[in-house]
DNA sequence: TCCAACTATATGATTTGTTCATATAATAAG
DNA sequence: CTTATTATATGAACAAATCATATAGTTGGA
C-alpha cells in the first residue's frame, strides 16, 4: 500500500524509514571526518540501503540546521582545481547529539526487535487461537 | 536538536522514529485477532515506546486506508451495552503485506545495528587517524 | 571551441505523515 | 443531571521528505 495506490514513483516512500536518520548518519560521518556535503552524499549513496536519504535538497538543508544548532562549524575550502566547498566539522555540542542520537537509536531497534519477534511467533503458531487481550481497568 | 529549538512539545516529533511503524503494528495486531480501532489503540498503548502511535487521528484514519487497499474488511458490531464499534478483519493481501513489511523492518533494523557498530567503534578508537574516503571514479 | 558531464551548493513548490484540536454519540457511574 | 468512559471521526496546522530546478566553475572529449 502506498497511500492511495497511485503510479509507482521513481523514489517511494513506502515501507521502512527512519523519520530523520539522515541526521545521525550525517553526524557521524562528519565524527569520522570534516568534510563538505557533496562528499557525504557520497558516502550515503554508497552506503547500502541509504541512497535515497542522499536528497541533495534534505543535504545541504540538513547541514544548515546543524550549523543553525551548533552542532557543527562550516568553513570555505578553495582547493586549487575545482568549485569551492564548505568544509563542516563537528563541535562539541554534536558530539553529544550524536551520542543522545545513538541511544535513541537503540530504542527503536529494540522496538523493531520486538515487532519481528512477535511477528515470528505468529507465522510459527499458524491457528492463532483467540487469545483474548485483557484491559485492565484503570483505577 | 529539534528543528529551530523551540519550546517542548508534549508529543516532541524529535528523535528516531519509523515513519508509517504505525501500520505493521496495527496490521501485526490484526493477524493476531480482529478487533475494533479503540482497542487497537488499547493495545497500542500498552505497548512501550509506542505511546505516540495511538493518536486517535492517525489510527483511525490508518484503518481507513487499509480498508481503501483491501488489506481488511469492516464490520459494525452493536454489543448489547456500549457504542457501535467497527470491527476490522485482516484480509489476505493484507497478511501478504504484512509480510512484506516484516523484511523491510528486517532491513531497517539492520541497518540501525549498522550505525550502531559503527558508531561503537568510533567511540572505541577515541582518537580517529583521517582515514580519507576514497573516492571510486566512475569509468 | 563548444558541449556534455561532473563537482558543488542551494532554494522553491509540492506531497505526505503526524500531531493537535475538536466533534459526535451512546452508555455508565456518581 | 453531570461527568467520565467507550467509540469513531474530521479539519487545521505543522514538519519532514521529495521533486524540480537554479547557479557556477571544472574537466574531458569531439
Amino acid at each position: 500500500m502506498c497511500g492511495k495506490r497511485r503510479e509507482p514513483k521513481r523514489n517511494c516512500r513506502c515501507g521502512c524509514q527512519v523519520r530523520g536518520f539522515i541526521q545521525p548518519r550525517l553526524l557521524l560521518l562528519l565524527a569520522q571526518q570534516a568534510t563538505h556535503g557533496y562528499d557525504l552524499m557520497d558516502a550515503l549513496r554508497s552506503t547500502a540501503g541509504l541512497e535515497n536519504l542522499a536528497d541533495p535538497g534534505m543535504l545541504y538543508r540538513t547541514l544548515r540546521q546543524f550549523e543553525e544548532a551548533g552542532l557543527v562549524n562550516s568553513t570555505w575550502d578553495t582547493p586549487a582545481r575545482g568549485p569551492a566547498r564548505r568544509v563542516y566539522q563537528l563541535t562539541s555540542a554534536g558530539r553529544e547529539y550524536l551520542e543522545w542520537w545513538s541511544a535513541d537509536i537503540r530504542k527503536t531497534r529494540d522496538q523493531l526487535e520486538h515487532f519481528l519477534a512477535e511477528y515470528a511467533s505468529l507465522t510459527r503458531a499458524p491457528a492463532p487461537s483467540p487469545t483474548k487481550r485483557k484491559k485492565e481497568k484503570r483505577k
